[in-house]
DNA sequence: CATGAATGAGTATTCATTCAT
DNA sequence: GATGAATGAATACTCATTCAT
């Protein structure tokens, strides 16, 4: 990659991050490309230049986030530690990522309302993946009887759900870092999971 | 309560219902007044004889949600039960509610950004009643020793994270119906909480 | 019709004949929502509650007036005349026309350009009708020995290019009426077809 | 002038009928300096370094259009040759170079609305030049008593419109080469001015 | 000379809101 | 009370134009 691709990609990079921010903290349809570009000091004109549409531009943020967490999952799942440590680590991180990114891993409606045809597909295998290295996780623990038998499908939502919404009231002016609160809710969380 | 002042209860209470379902599907910013009329096969003209603005309709919207689940959550309080039992009795109330009324006790954003000045005031005053009658809840669970000693404010807020995810993924298509579905999710939370 | 309907169907047609003025005066591309509405000292939001968009404002428009046409020639045709009286008559016809309605039966670049699937095909089977109905005229003439034997749709082609040409060059402020200007344009392009 | 002023002009030249091409199809505000660029593999930036700006491009490609066409009227006007066959030449070469140059003679709309001071009056001035040299072409053969008496403007006005409409219809695909088919048109035309 | 990037003015379009009937 | 119509403010998007490298 010439020194002009890597400049333009990461300058690209730089406002899909700017749009993650921007649209989880206000909603796509609130979200204006003005705000997008204003927060990186750049003109709308510039954001068009390196994108087609606004809803391009969410395809390619949400895309990112997914394939980001995708990366990171498949990571945990390679380490060499307990199947208890691997979930445990998969959701600090989840969640520190999401307090970080100040953005969700979860569009705040069905993706079938912003993406169609490939798109779609694209957006849903990925979900799917995550998904799946989510359920692989608790089903290892489950044959390994360290993990209650739980419907797994139902408690993955169940997890995912109650770290999304973390965004929704996590305040960085609290007293615990988002490194301290990963870690307490990891650990409640888990108890869904855990043999008594 | 005169006649006609029931009719016009009734359909400021339809418009609210519709309302409430439209924006929880698709976001209050993509929807329009026409979308909420449509669905009651009014004309937008209507809407606006009983309802200020889109502002005041997803406000007052907002409002009878939250006082329905306030409601709901202190009917369950002032029962005659054991603890444990009234907290599933309040979860699984939540559950059905979302999905019945296909909408979320949650704001897809804060609240902050669709309020202001009062109206933000009585948003907050009853979303933390809830919260108090929910940690209520809890914390007599801890106090009889039986829930463990968690974080209460923490606890409530993934409790209800996951439950208003639900929304997310339940399917009306899928085997279960709400209250099964309520059934088992209830259950699967209530292990944060319950002493191992 | 109810009385309201038929304001909207007025207002509908003032709005098509607007735009076809300003479309045929500046080109599609150069006129604005703006310039139309403001023709009709309406704003651009009017135009838009009777018109989807502007292309559909284009395809009314052009389709509106090939049908004027097709009924013109139509009615010509089954006039009661000599053949060579008919042709003239539907020449001149079409040459006021151009003039009155400031108004070009042809689009200045291909239909192709601007209509696609069914809107395309209804555009070309109003053409393909009106440049039937001209080569039936001048076949006729032929039949009778009345018209030389020219290649129809090229002499057919030539003759309504002149025509269609006329609203470039015709001035309003010129001494001719448009009536009498269609009078010698018509003797002149009838002599492409009179046997000598 | 130097190789570098040739290539200079190469270059500008070529440029120049790009944009005919491009213009004559898709109409001038349609027409993006992209397309005009992309048609040559170039940038819009390297455009810009030939041409002042789009409009520039307009005016230097009409006024080439006209000066060829200028040039071609006045080298056959001084052939020594038949009136008549001098003006079916002029036919011939205009609606060959129409054909060829996939493009048109005439603006889709008035010259007005593009050009405007010096450039107008160099644009009409070079459009008179034709039409002045056509308009001789007429009356000599008037005088000649080989052209019946009409009037020389409109019968002109008549016989541009016809030429410059074959771009609308003319079909490369077609059964007939431009030359055959300039040869045919030109035989129809020259009918308005024969004397009978 | 060439070009990738940035910009801003202009335009189509949407939609909450108003109001006369 | 209801509604068809009208409006204008907001916003996505395009594209001619500029300029640093």
């Amino acid at each position: 990659m010439s020194l002009r691709e890597k400049k333009t990609a990461k300058k690209k990079a730089d406002i899909l991050r700017s749009a993650v921010e921007v649209i989880a903290e206000k909603g796509y349809h609130a979200t204006t490309m003005e705000d997008i570009a204003a927060k990186l000091l750049m003109t709308k004109g510039s954001v068009y230049y390196y994108f087609k549409d606004k809803q391009d531009l969410l395809y390619q943020s949400y895309k990112m986030l997914l394939e980001q967490s995708n990366k990171m999952i498949t990571e945990i799942i390679n380490m060499n530690l307990p199947i208890k440590e691997k979930l445990e680590k998969v959701m600090k991180s989840h969640i520190v990522f999401i307090i970080s990114e100040r953005s969700s891993y979860g569009l705040k409606v069905k993706p079938e309302h912003y993406f169609e045809g490939e798109q779609l597909e694209i957006i849903f295998g990925l979900q799917e993946n995550y998904a799946n290295s989510f359920d692989q996780l608790i089903e290892e623990g489950i044959q390994a009887k360290i993990f209650s038998e739980v419907d797994v499908k139902i408690v993955r939502n169940l997890i995912i759900g109650a770290m999304n919404w973390v965004i929704q009231w996590y305040s960085t002016e609290g007293k615990k870092s988002a490194e301290e609160m990963a870690e307490i809710i990891s650990e409640y969380l888990m108890k869904i999971l855990i043999r008594s």
